[in-house]
DNA sequence: TTCCCGCAGG
DNA sequence: CCTGCTGGAA
């Protein structure tokens, strides 16, 4: 088993049409903060809130009361967390790049600034530039660890060492390689959980967790 | 390692 | 009722 393979049998079983619904950057970036440890569907509801009260567009939540925010997230738990971070990313557009979202996302060094900003760490960085800038960058997410580890692909946890990997084996095209890890996501949530559900699952051949 | 946190799904 | 969620920071 290697990783063509593996995208290879993941692209013949899951789906991932309309993966990481967003109508701009912006939306990327509120979504990519939200939906750390939370489902899509409670972040789906958050951004509809936010728009609802008004608050969604950089300028309005960088001025946003801070009870407003944490009211429009609360579905996606951790809410004080979430909704300063929201905010302080905001003032942060606002401030630097004069509202843009782009002003930051199109710099060459985006990566390292989005790392700058509270709540951002590497998987919401990559996140934010794969889907959001359409850089081909992939998102090493906790769950390819898990699946890489558990079929033999690669053992390490290490998400630059995940990354590297996974750019040298597929290439810099941002369509293959955030196909690659949405197909991985749904993999995970359906068949490679913490306690793995083997019963069906397309990796079985060649996995050392199969039978 | 632990805390942050509510909620959808089974 | 119990799991798990498209993580990050202290």
């Amino acid at each position: 088993m290697d990783l063509r393979r593996l995208h290879s049998l993941l692209r013949k079983r899951y789906e991932t049409e309309g993966w990481w619904p967003a109508s701009s950057p912006w939306e990327v970036m509120v979504g990519a903060l939200l939906t750390q440890q939370t489902s899509w569907t409670n972040v789906d509801k958050a951004i509809a809130e936010l728009g609802r009260r008004g608050v969604l567009e950089p300028a309005a939540m960088a001025s946003a009361p801070t009870k407003e925010l944490e009211e429009a997230v609360r579905c996606c738990g951790f809410f004080r967390q979430k909704a300063e971070r929201l905010r302080g990313m905001a003032a942060h557009i606002m401030e630097e790049h004069g509202g843009d979202p782009d002003g930051l996302l199109s710099r060459p060094d985006a990566r390292e600034r989005l790392l700058e900003r509270p709540g951002v760490g590497p998987e919401t960085a990559d996140s934010i530039l794969a889907f959001g800038a359409g850089r081909p960058c992939f998102v090493a997410a906790a769950y390819c660890s898990r699946i890489l580890s558990r079929t033999g692909i690669l053992e390490t946890s290490d998400y630059c060492s995940i990354q590297d990997f996974v750019h040298n084996e597929i290439g810099r095209d941002t369509g293959a390689l955030t196909e690659l890890y949405a197909l991985m996501v749904e993999h995970a949530k359906r068949h490679c959980r913490s306690s793995p559900r083997c019963d069906g699952c397309p990796l079985n051949d060649g996995c050392r967790f199969g039978p």
